[in-house]
DNA sequence: TTTAATTTTCAATAATTTTTGAAAGTTTAG
DNA sequence: CTAAACTTTCAAAAATTATTGAAAATTAAA
């Protein structure tokens, strides 16, 4: 296969992949067309390899500098802007593990501590109410407790700690 | 605050954190409500509470039992099927973890490494691009392979704090 | 300054996903 | 068997989300 073609395909790839997470595709893509370049890339660069509008291009890009996974690059004697995405991987899933983490998991832990404190009601239906929010929330905590260490760590913690916790 | 208007806000909770992980929040919401019912609920009852349609019920409450975390329960003297959530929650997470590693996950690992081998070119340019699918494949299976071993594991290993609610 | 290059914004539009509801299909009681 | 109860299907409508493109704002060169 073609190295060009070979490109697309993963930058389409990756964009199914971020869809069926909730994340928008053409902001995976730009993320992955970035990873795959040698150079830096101006939005213009982007916009045609991707068949794209500008603003599609400067709000996904926004967003990616936003993550802090794509970063700003200037270029000698070139007035526009140029951008890079950082190839170190492992570093690119701590980023994105640490934002949906702080985004989304940690408001819905709240919640369901709320719930359980809220519920003054000492019937049965609302012990076992109590007891199902108490799990949801250890649960989602544990989960939330893996990515904390995860994001900390070292390239390889996750693995071998996860495999430590497992055995006990 | 009252238990019925605790459950609703739950039910809305779960619901969001459906949408953005890419779950149909309708889904989550027919989840959230059957896990939070001591009785089984009919597809009428689903109905009124969440105030939705009867064919939305219908393909929801399939796909909840497709993915293997909700079923059919029989109740005497009654014509029409009725429906469960099991309460164990580690089981419910093992159980999307599993379908989503399958559904999702698994086939990107493979196109990775597909493309990793696809590439015959030999340049400079060339061996970048192996070496970041190469990267992004092992960062992914690293991944999978956690997933895998939360989904082996047996079931306390996790929390010993977990408590068996209803077992059926 | 002024002007041209470039980026940002955002209302309008397009694409996608979800939901509805009524008709068709199935099952069971009598 | 037939009829009523119930479930499933799916085309059309609604809701949501993403994208465009042109105008406004910003920046930097002349």
């Amino acid at each position: 296969m073609e190295l060009e073609a070979a490109k697309l395909k993963y930058i389409q790839t990756w964009g199914s992949l971020a869809t069926s997470w909730g994340i928008n595709k053409t902001m995976a893509q730009v993320h992955a067309l970035l990873l795959v370049s040698i150079e830096p890339l101006s939005a213009e660069d982007i916009m045609d390899t991707l068949k794209i509008s500008r603003g599609n291009v400067n709000m996904n890009v926004r967003a990616l500098i936003d993550w802090g996974i794509v970063r700003k690059e200037f270029v000698v004697g070139e007035r526009k802007e140029f951008f890079v995405a950082d190839k170190d991987i492992w570093e690119l899933f701590k980023q994105v593990t640490k934002e949906r983490k702080k985004r989304e998991i940690e408001p819905v832990i709240k919640v369901l501590e709320e719930l359980q404190n809220d519920v003054k009601e000492e019937s049965e239906e609302a012990e076992q109410f109590k007891k199902l929010m108490q799990d949801l929330s250890s649960v989602t905590s544990t989960v939330n407790s893996i990515l904390d260490k995860a994001i900390k760590a070292d390239e390889h913690w996750l693995l071998s700690s996860f495999t430590k916790m497992i055995k006990k």
